[in-house]
DNA sequence: CGGTATCCGCTATGATACTG
DNA sequence: CAGTATCATAGCGGATACCG
């Protein structure tokens, strides 16, 4: 991976890029926390929706089209009564959510750090407004 | 304009996970941008805009402030007429940075086999329909 | 159970104008 | 140059109701 390869044709740069819109899915207020669940194993979807904490209804099934659509997810509904429906990773959604697994660890293990950094912060721009 | 929020206790789960925030302030979509540009080197205010494509100057200001406050990005300001404002990432801001960076990659890497699994996913739509 | 359809408020984002 | 202030808007995300 070589940084200096931005300079030249930085399409990430681009608003209109496609990896952006990817990059948008995984990392996703809700992509992130469905891809971390199914790293541990498969889920149904009312399972997934109260292992995630908040998600509506709505935006968990969003979610899960848009990363199934991009490959990340296999949705397996069996046709039996009452329905029932399976999401698991695929190989590809497998790496995506070890790569935002590892950021998310990475940020909480630096959350200390992180207040720290608030607090003089604020601390800075409260002495200087008196 | 206050960029301080709120805090909460712990877990990924909840909705009003700390560390969620932070996630969301790194891998935001100008957050990302910013970042990857700062691992180059240090910018300035103007041309770090023109650097990352189609931000306007509200959203830099923003995402620089926000970066800032948690300890990813160091503000250096010098006092001399007409302003000059340079950017840069801390030791922290590195490592999120490259992090990012190498998600970002990662995704440029699989674009293809997303835009593969897209075309059957909307094939399969497609056929369904009829 | 596992969704879809609809309405709607809120916030993130953006365009523009202005300031030190 | 490096922002801030103001206003406008698109779309994210939630609540609710309904369907197979």
């Amino acid at each position: 991976m070589d940084v200096r390869e931005l300079d030249s044709p930085p399409d990430v740069n681009r608003a209109d890029c496609p990896s952006r819109l990817v990059l948008e899915h995984v990392t996703s207020r809700w992509g992130v926390l469905v891809l971390a669940a199914l790293l541990e194993h498969a889920y149904r979807f009312s399972e997934l929706r109260r292992r995630v904490g908040g998600v509506s209804e709505k935006m968990l099934a969003q979610t899960l089209q848009t990363l199934e659509r991009d490959g990340f997810i296999h949705r397996d509904a069996k046709p039996v009564i009452p329905p029932r429906v399976d999401y698991s990773l695929t190989p590809l959604g497998r790496e995506a959510a070890e790569q935002v697994w590892a950021l998310t660890r990475w940020v909480e293990g630096t959350l200390d750090a992180v207040f720290d950094a608030r607090a003089a912060y604020d601390g800075a721009r409260e002495a200087q407004r008196v």
